[in-house]
DNA sequence: CCTACCGATCGGTAGG
DNA sequence: CCTACCGATCGGTAGG
């Protein structure tokens, strides 16, 4: 690994920490090279612009959703249980990587919604990119049977992403320390619901600590 | 009406419109003088401090909530068709309003959730008073036995906020024409699993024309 | 990667 | 509500 290359990822670990208090917009040139121990123009010689620092970050958050969220969630076998791991993992990514603010990428998301330009297209994209992995997921439960054929992964994906999204105002605006638990029985409600009519009666029982909504769940399907 | 309170009503229009579109954050003295045709110093004179003015933004934005929201749906009869007219006004609040962005408060949610102080803790109170209407709306639903009794109405209001944060990326960052929809159909799925077997086919016919996602889904549970 | 610097804009104040 | 002004900081550049 070049110097360079060291010296950049130094510099973005601490930018990712800014940003996930600040956003975006509120990480600044001046605070970064400070906290970096950088002048401002040796910041520029890495990044050539502002915008081009809010699209390294960006890189680096969908760089860390691969390594912490999807990555381990392959070990799981497809369907229901990898889908699971991957809002598990997804629950916890940003204590896993020790930011100090919540998710960059949601928060961005909303700060750029309105603002046209390379950055929102490129949070665009990334969340896109992560609405179809979910699709793709709920698709390989069907196919596992684990979920009904009428399914509806894009929608059952919008939903998952939106659970997420509410989570993190829990967490973060309210400090509600049941907040993961909350999104946790809102996904297993979705699961359970999108499954067959009377997985919610079965599984009534099987939520949060247990949460076995897996077992009760497939347990629960009709015609498996 | 005074003419001090008539300019600060005035004020606060352009400064509602700028805030949807920039955040609270990219809402600037300097900008919003210049929209309202003031000195910088008058606006200091209504609103005493930036933080002062975003204090205000947010209070302007309840007023709002409590007239296009709330009190529109108190004409509908409590339980399940009030609900229903709280979650539709709220989808199409900001087109109500003629905001050129999206919800102020969802994004400002986002964006001041790691950062403590007043308008922080003025964004985390509404948003709280905010989920208790939709606990409470929810309750009234359970009690006019449009919902089951074991329903939980924290946890329900919980996924509605969270599908219509969700409906807020599709609308603005994807420009999907369909978010709106996508977003009624979720709670209608919400509502009919929280719903007993057959609930949903008793709600069936409330629907919005287009999605008879509800209706589907009953016809698709298998044992029902 | 640095020093030294730029114009523009930030929130805010003095004095009227 | 205005003009006139403040120090601080913004993103960015020149030149090395």
């Amino acid at each position: 690994m070049r110097k360079g290359q060291k010296t950049r990822t130094a510099i973005l670990e601490q930018a990712l920490s800014i940003a996930s208090q600040l956003g975006l917009s509120g990480l600044t040139i001046g605070t970064l090279a400070e906290r970096s121990g950088l002048s401002k123009s040796g910041l520029f010689a890495h990044f050539r612009s502002k915008e081009g620092l809010q699209l390294a970050v960006i890189q680096g958050v969908r760089q860390l959703y691969s390594d912490l969220v999807f990555q381990p969630a392959m070990q799981e076998p497809p369907g229901l249980p990898r889908l699971r791991a991957i809002v598990e993992n997804w629950l916890e990514w940003t204590g896993t990587a020790k930011l100090p603010g919540g998710c960059i990428l949601t928060a961005a998301a909303y700060e750029f919604d309105d603002c046209p330009g390379p950055v929102r297209e490129l949070i665009s994209q990334s969340l896109r990119e992560l609405r179809k992995t979910l699709a793709r997921a709920v698709r390989m439960a069907i196919d596992a049977g684990q979920l009904p054929a009428e399914s509806d992964p894009e929608q059952l994906a919008f939903e998952i992403c939106a659970i997420y999204a509410g989570a993190q105002l829990d967490t973060r605006l309210f400090g509600d320390p049941d907040a993961r638990r909350r999104a946790l029985l809102a996904f297993e409600n979705l699961i359970d619901r999108a499954g067959s009519g009377n997985a919610s009666a079965q599984s009534g029982t099987g939520l949060p600590l247990a949460y076995d909504g897996a077992a009760s769940a497939s347990a629960a399907r009709p015609n498996g």
